[in-house]
DNA sequence: ATTATCTATAGATCTATAGATAATGC
DNA sequence: ATTATCTATAGATCTATAGATAATGC
């Protein structure tokens, strides 16, 4: 977790306190979600982590890897929150809690990482994984929704629902992220879904 | 329009009634949408379109030309469409239309060339004039929202707006286009912009 | 001895240009 | 003569590996 006592130097030293992975990671994610994978070359990745090209495979097998780590850092605990808002007595509440922490989660992320998934690199069967995450993520919505709305198609209501949870992406990419977007996007979550105005004041009220 | 009489033959005959321009057109088109810009070589796109790398450049001088030729192709009949809705009487069904002709575009593309839309690539300069007609679309959404619901934030029922009608692109990308999908995200768009129950019985019953 | 870096480089690209060539048109 | 292709290639990458090196640890 801190700067390597042990091995040879770097030529200009990394930052003190945090770990070559992590330094890799951080660069990469702010690159890729900069420059999208194709357009970001392991050159330019380990220039922005202080160090030479080559120093970055001891701690990685490859590009494809760092994006892997970066991609499952950032969909392994929401997929775990997701499971608990599953089988919450109110799916109005629930659905509206899972988007919030979904948008917050987005916007705490230090780089914009979302712009990564829906890259044409992820077809590749590295990433099989991450896409069976958000696919289970999407089941999430689809589930909640149904039970907000029984008669409706419950797989287009997750997807919409991702995808407006996702709006965060392009307003965060152009700095347009207004105060309490969380929160409106949520609601507006609980109007995809067809919540009741008496659901919504449910949840407003709380 | 045809294949070219003059002019040194192809090693491989092109697809008659078809101008090289376009054959490049449409081959770029599907690798931009499946590989991304960055992933996708000038040899790539030569070779589907049925040439040689380097004859390409007789028709656009980069990559970078053909994909602006592709953005403008998809973004200016959407723009020059939605400028017609922006002074319709009735706001309610004007964003209906607009929505549901926007997915149908999109859907119509002979390639998944929404893909595109969030590429980093398109950060370059070159690519300018296309933000600009997302941006003026963008503010369409907005303009129609604000006047179905003075009190909301307009700018982000716009980019919510265009995020749901864009939901066809990854739903597009993994097979997965219900039927009725147009009118469907329509709907939808209705009631993130807080449209009435009133107002969408007034869209449905027409 | 182990660790984490370094230098150097092989081999495979990739983009764009130069110049030749094979058609038609005049 | 004009057009639309071709072949060939320069020059600039890019990824990954081999092997050397400079620290600490034992």
């Amino acid at each position: 977790m801190t700067s390597p006592t042990v091995g040879r130097p770097r030529i200009t030293p990394g930052r003190p306190e945090v770990d070559a992975r992590t330094e890799i990671l951080d660069a990469a994610a702010a690159l890729f979600s900069e420059r999208g994978f194709a357009g970001t070359s392991t050159r330019q990745i380990a220039e922005r982590a202080g160090m030479r090209q080559a120093s970055m495979y001891y701690h990685f097998a490859g590009k494809e890897e760092i994006l892997l780590a970066l991609l499952d850092a950032s969909v392994t605990p929401t997929l775990d929150r997701a499971a608990e808002y599953l089988d919450a007595d109110d799916p109005v509440v629930a659905l509206y809690e899972l988007a919030r922490s979904d948008v917050d989660m987005l916007l705490a992320e230090p780089h914009n990482i979302g712009t990564m998934y829906l890259s044409p690199e992820l077809r590749s069967e590295v990433f099989a994984p991450f896409r069976a995450a958000r696919a289970e993520l999407m089941g999430v919505y689809a589930a909640l929704a149904a039970r907000i709305t029984p008669g409706a198609d419950p797989e287009l209501a997750g997807a919409c629902c991702m995808q407006l949870v996702e709006v965060v992406i392009p307003l965060r990419r152009d700095d347009a992220v207004p105060n309490g977007l969380a929160e409106s996007i949520a609601l507006t979550c609980l109007r995809v879904a067809g919540a009741s105005e008496e659901g919504i004041s449910r949840v407003l009220g709380r």
